[in-house]
DNA sequence: GTCCGGATCACT
DNA sequence: GTGATCCGGACA
C-alpha cells in the first residue's frame, strides 16, 4: 500500500480504511479481515492517547504512518490502531471490527456469538488475530506478520455511516466513528 | 506511594 | 448493571 496515503490526517484515513483488508500472519497462516468499522483519534483531539504528552506507553501513536499502536485497556484487552500523519504527531486510527475471511482455530465461538461476529469490536479482533503489545510500534509489513491490503472495490459513500465515537469521556461529540452500514461485524449500531 | 478509571466484553 | 483484571498517570 501506498505510504503517503496513510501520511495524512487520521480523520481522512479513516473512513478510507473501511473496506480494507488486515493480514494476520501467525505460523506460516494468514488470516485475512475486512476494515468494517473505524475511529480516529488526532493531535488536538482530547480523547486521543498521545492528546497530554509522550509516555513510554502511548509513544508509538507518535511513530511513523503506517506503523501500529497496541495498548491494554481494561487490564484484559488489547485495541489495535493505524499510525497515521506524519512522524511525532501523535495520530492514528483505531480498528473497531473485522469481518473475518476465516476463523482462526484457536478462537472459541461464545454459547450465543454468531461466526461472523467473533471480531465485532476491538478487544475481539485483537484476541482473535493475537495482536498485542508485542507488535506495539512494529511497521505494517509481512516481516511483522501484520499488514494492509487495498479492498477490492470502492465502497460507495451512500454504504458509510458516520457518527460519535464510543466508550470516551472526552471528545464525545466529534463524529470520529465510521462504518459500513448493515455490516454483521459492526461491533454495535 | 497510592489509587482511580479506561478507545472492552459477556453475562444478568 | 456488574465483574473480570492490569497498570499508567493524576494526585480524585
Amino acid at each position: 500500500m501506498d505510504k503517503n496515503w496513510l501520511a495524512r490526517s487520521a480523520e481522512l484515513v479513516a473512513p478510507e480504511l473501511l473496506g480494507c483488508t488486515l493480514v494476520r500472519k501467525i505460523e506460516g497462516v494468514e488470516y485475512r479481515g475486512v476494515i468494517v468499522e473505524t475511529e480516529a483519534y488526532t493531535a488536538d483531539d482530547p480523547a486521543c492517547h498521545g492528546y497530554r504528552r509522550k509516555t513510554d506507553r502511548n509513544k508509538a501513536i507518535f511513530g511513523k504512518p503506517g506503523s501500529v499502536y497496541v495498548y491494554l485497556i481494561y487490564g484484559m484487552y488489547h485495541c489495535l490502531n493505524i499510525v497515521t500523519d506524519l512522524e511525532d504527531v501523535c495520530s492514528a486510527v483505531l480498528i473497531r471490527a473485522l469481518a473475518l475471511e476465516q476463523i482462526p482455530a484457536w478462537v472459541e465461538l461464545g454459547k450465543k456469538e454468531k461466526a461472523d461476529r467473533v471480531a465485532a469490536g476491538p478487544g475481539k479482533l485483537c484476541r482473535a488475530l493475537k495482536i498485542d503489545r508485542q507488535l506495539d510500534g512494529k511497521l505494517l509489513q509481512s516481516k511483522s506478520g501484520l499488514w494492509l491490503e487495498r479492498g477490492d472495490d470502492q465502497l460507495k459513500r451512500s454504504q458509510i455511516h458516520q457518527t460519535t465515537r464510543i466508550g470516551i469521556n472526552q471528545g464525545v461529540d466529534i463524529p470520529w466513528r465510521w462504518y459500513i452500514k448493515d455490516h454483521p461485524a459492526v461491533s454495535k449500531k
